[in-house]
DNA sequence: TTAGTCTTTATGTAGGACATATCAAATGTG
DNA sequence: CACATTTGATATGTCCTACATAAAGACTAA
């Protein structure tokens, strides 16, 4: 009898919404994003004050102020004292690391965050033979050189440095953004293998296909040197 | 003199930091942030009530409220009315999606997307080929088929299906919203293109790949079916 | 034990008050 | 008239008080 009552209660948790108690808040961010869109402002244009908004959605200026705190804390406005508020652009990854900081991630997105990288890596490819130099491939080099005599404790820094590297020889500054952000995920990932798994392709293998091989080469030696994580993956 | 003058107070605006107008807010934010993080809370682990933390940071609880609004919006807190503040897990993307919304993003960042998005379509080969079903197949290729006798209006709109659905294969559900959040922008650099840029392999062949092809086979037809794209890079 | 009622309490919301920084106009000076 | 200075107006930042509301926990009754 119990249990059945439980899980009727389960089915039902699962089927039913999972009630949002709309906080006045974010009635008022979601009306303020709304009108921020409708109104196609541009960055740098002037927004109305505070008290007109209050006004204006019925609600008292404290709660008006929580829901521009938010947008302010996302960069889409800015405000200055007397001059009122006014639109900004974002910075889209910055913002995004603000929850990826604390790291409470559950682990099914943990896992998905890691394939995720694991893609990112197998991508890059392209991009990387469009705009690779000579100077970048000499520096790709010196990290995994100095990789060779170090004790383990320096393998994951060593990891990090290269790929890293190889990030930044993309070009792409959100990209090489986006991988710095995902690094505490890799490292956590990578910790949790009792001993170290190395593909039968090395950082130095690499290297020396980014100097004399083409994109296919690269392409295989990169899917070589990552088989052992592509090995875990179900 | 006077061009002198405004010329090292340039020097010095570049120089120096921006003169970040610590609200009381922000502070609170970093400062609780901080503690959450110390604390090394646990999802679902009781906080302190609202008035004993403005209390402990010296503020009154009307900023204490604006800090913790930002939280809450982003999905780390919980609150409930009388069971005080809990920590919840955020939702990564969830928060991610808020920014990309309306769109205010430069055109520098926009280009930096769009290859992170070309990227991740040519890494996702061994997630698919680990993951795809025949189930899975044939719905991409019931996608691919539709497309055949259509109108340009609606080729963006297959496009966007096929893709996604491919996203979707991987079993990756992280991977698939970020996708998804990412269709904007994919959008609107395709609509850039004055006339569709087809690639020399089709969505049929990419499905036919997939039904017989090896992985090889499979990344090398994508990066021909996105050459057109990559032509573009420089 | 179960069901129902009451009390307590933490959050949600409102409104007023004042400080502060800054823009803009008024004023003074050569 | 042009330029520097002062003054006033104003929008945001911060604080305070008060009350509504929902929900946990205690208490009572069947």
């Amino acid at each position: 009898m119990k249990d059945i009552n439980i899980m009727s209660i389960t089915d039902l948790s699962k089927d039913l919404a999972p009630i949002i108690s709309n906080t006045m808040a974010d009635v008022v961010e979601t009306k303020l994003r709304e009108y921020l869109k409708k109104k196609s402002f541009k960055p740098g244009d002037a927004l109305p004050k505070e008290l007109e908004l209050a006004e204006a959605l019925g609600v008292s200026r404290n709660v008006l102020r929580e829901a521009l705190s938010r947008l302010r804390m996302l960069g889409m406005i800015e405000t200055k004292k007397k001059r009122g508020m006014i639109l900004a652009r974002p910075d889209i990854l910055g913002t995004f690391e603000r929850v990826l900081d604390p790291l409470i991630i559950d682990n099914s997105t943990l896992q998905d965050i890691f394939e995720l990288r694991l893609v990112l890596e197998m991508g890059l490819a392209e991009l990387l033979y469009i705009r690779k130099t000579d100077k970048d491939i000499k520096e790709l080099e010196n990290i995994a050189k100095k990789e060779i005599n170090n004790d383990n404790s320096f393998r994951i820094k060593n990891e990090i440095a290269f790929h890293g590297k190889l990030y930044e020889m993309s070009g792409n500054d959100t990209l090489k953004r986006f991988q710095i952000m995902l690094l505490p995920i890799f490292d956590y990932v990578v910790t949790l293998e009792q001993k170290p798994t190395r593909g039968s392709v090395s950082h130095l293998d690499l290297v020396e296909i980014l100097k004399t091989g083409t994109v296919e080469d690269f392409k295989k030696g990169m899917q070589a040197h990552l088989q052992p994580h592509f090995d875990r993956l179900k």
